[in-house]
DNA sequence: AAGAATTGCGCAATAC
DNA sequence: GGTATTGCGCAATTCT
């Protein structure tokens, strides 16, 4: 039905993917099946770094309010300065440490170094989308064309099968012509 | 080294995962062998609708100014009305129809209304990444454990090809004592 | 130390 | 009307 190179092919294509730049396994793999060829992108170098307080079911969807102090503290919430958001800005008194954005230089917004650095970033994260799309899809590919071929490795198991119990058969025929010289064998008694 | 159980508990998370809210078929779909069971929802529909000027290749994380009409226009770009950004609006004149920003009851900012619907939108944006989070993952150890199987798979293939042809060359030494008299039967001439 | 890559999040457009 | 999906930009973090 289809030709095994083309199978082959996006295999390959999608090994690549994965080894590709060969800095996708050593990130952190705290699973412990996903440590051959696998590298878990998402959520898991998250949940242990980051955010990570309610992530390990399906509550990370909640209004996010209620979690704990989520807006424009320590997440990058509200960067849009002048957007008139119902919630103030915390982030002047809450959590001292790890505080960035009224110092550090007063990081000096329409700045030509800023927004250099902002098109150099949004051009890396195309990039990275990009890739991680391109990942995904010859994931869910490479899973259908396994399944294809556990198929086609399942029949030719039930061929192989098959033919042994022919030959099985046969043999145990013979067996009993050939050892059993016209006695009644194994019908009487 | 594995048990089954588990192996297919996880395959069957991972088909419902896709066939889960029953409206994922019916997307595009517009490759041709993806049409089974796999959703393709990235980058096909909005290729057809969206922006999908140069994403065919590896061309999509461009600058993003050089393919055509960008910032502001047809994208979702420069959403920070006050942020100064060097590219101007060329919303007003560009593309007559499907145009809303500047009209549409000027949608009104910081309106309890509006915040309301942007609150409930992201709780559904976390939401829906959080569903394709788990079904990337799902698919990638759905992918491991196929290529688990098919090892196994063709292992067991090659134990009875072994098995096979011992009985094959036993066969044919009894075919040669059974029916070959003495006589020189295959191998003169 | 500096640039690239990754990632959560919010916004807006769009699909459903 | 509403939720769901998705590209995109921002900021924080991590990687190189």
């Amino acid at each position: 039905m289809m030709s095994d190179s083309r199978v082959s092919s996006v295999i390959q294509e999608w090994a690549s993917s994965y080894s590709g730049q060969a800095h996708t396994l050593n990130h952190n793999t705290p699973s412990s099946q996903l440590a051959q060829m696998d590298m878990v992108p998402y959520s898991q170098s998250q949940g242990l770094v980051r955010g990570g307080s309610d992530d390990m079911m399906g509550l990370s969807y909640l209004p996010y309010s209620t979690s704990c102090l989520n807006n424009s503290s320590a997440g990058s919430t509200n960067h849009h300065q002048s957007h008139a958001n119902t919630q103030q800005d915390f982030s002047s008194f809450l959590l001292p440490s790890l505080r960035t954005p009224v110092n550090k230089r007063s990081i000096s917004k329409d700045s030509a170094e800023y927004r250099l650095r902002r098109e150099r970033n949004n051009v890396a994260v195309r990039k990275s989308r990009d890739k991680a799309r391109r990942r995904i899809m010859l994931t869910q590919q490479r899973a259908m064309q396994l399944q294809e071929e556990n198929q086609k490795l399942l029949m030719r198991i039930g061929q192989l099968t098959q033919e042994l119990d022919s030959l099985k058969h046969i043999l145990s025929q013979r067996h009993i012509q050939g050892s059993d010289d016209g006695a009644a064998g194994t019908s009487s008694i």
